[in-house]
DNA sequence: CGCGGGTTTGATGATGCTCAAGCCCGGTGG
DNA sequence: CCACCGGGCTTGAGCATCATCAAACCCGCG
């Protein structure tokens, strides 16, 4: 139940078979079930989690009761509230589990004790965050350049798979819209290819 | 003339002062006058620029020829277009500087060489790149979630000096409204406070 | 079969943008 | 030293986009 933690940590460094054996050890397997909350606003997460298989979401919500998403993580990504996880604040976010999912997961002890056995391994997170901050970049751009049709073709150029595997709701929440507007835009955007 | 770049090392990580030294000696110290661009988008850069002193922004330019600020970078902080520095892509980002500023630059190459000699940069890095993560993230809800005015405010608490050092059309760029908007969102606050 | 959440559709309205003009101030040249 | 530019900030009027509120619809599930 490793395939996607070792084939993304191969992807960014070279380790060795023994050693991917021994970084295996550090992480817990977690099974969560559709609609089940990995994390609550609020509480302090021990955990950082790596999705080997499912969707989950994480989200803020705000003085006026909405939700606004700050990631969709399928397959292959990590997710956790990073603030709580490394500085032991309280949580700004709830994750979400979107579909059934399996989890593999870090506590920042065990984190921290892989890093001191296998440097390697700053490397791999260190590359993992860069890619993370070009991702959070562009998206800002798109935020403050684009309209809601074009934030919507951009999210089906980028993520295709999750438009059609999360909840409207939860895209319009990504995109910062209302699901009324999605709705609308998705139609008009439909109308425009037939055309 | 290294003193922000050493008090930001020993910040995060504990480096003997002969590392220091070593460490030191892969910068290239560079002064860059005000409006003067350290980088245009659709070159390739080399270097990634750590501010000594001065200001700088990194800004991209969408189809409509209009300005998005992603970032400023006082004294203290790290600014390069990213994708380009690490993968030798043409960079989408172009960066200006807002005062006289002195900078000091590292290569791939340097940064490659750094990190071998000096591991513990690795985790240096890593730790800067997760604290930009958590900050872009938080930027992200902010876009989502507050208007105009609470924009702003929040900038006035987050960042008061940028806010006095940085020309007002560059702030409105960086919050994702019209400069004629923060005119009067400034004019609103300013009198909200003298009630 | 009927409930309920999510999506769609419609009508209305607010926030913030656009365009245009005036103002302020610092820099430049006479 | 002063007059004059010119860029950036301010102010105003009209407008577009998107949010809000409300109702209907659709479909999966109990």
């Amino acid at each position: 139940m490793h395939e996607q933690l070792i084939a993304n940590i191969r992807k960014r460094v070279s380790v060795s078979p023994e050693e991917l054996e021994s970084i295996k050890h550090f992480f817990i397997p977690k099974k969560i079930r559709k609609r089940q909350y990995f994390l609550n606003a609020g509480d302090v997460t021990r955990h950082t989690a790596f999705v080997e298989k499912g969707l989950l979401r994480s989200f803020s919500i705000d003085d006026s009761a909405h939700e606004h998403v700050v990631q969709f993580a399928p397959e292959g990504w990590w997710i956790t509230d990073m603030c709580s996880f490394l500085s032991g604040d309280e949580a700004v976010y709830n994750i979400e589990a979107l579909e059934d999912s399996e989890l593999l997961l870090l506590t920042k002890q065990a984190m921290d004790e892989m890093l001191e056995q296998h440097p390697k391994m700053e490397r791999f997170f260190r590359l993992l965050m860069q890619n993370s901050i070009i991702a959070l970049q562009r998206r800002i751009v798109g935020t403050l350049s684009l309209s809601a049709e074009e934030k919507y073709k951009r999210m089906m150029h980028l993520y295709p798979d999750i438009l059609q595997r999360a909840p409207q709701q939860h895209i319009a929440s990504f995109l910062g819209i209302t699901p009324e507007t999605l709705s609308r835009v998705r139609k008009q955007v439909s109308i425009g290819k037939q055309g």
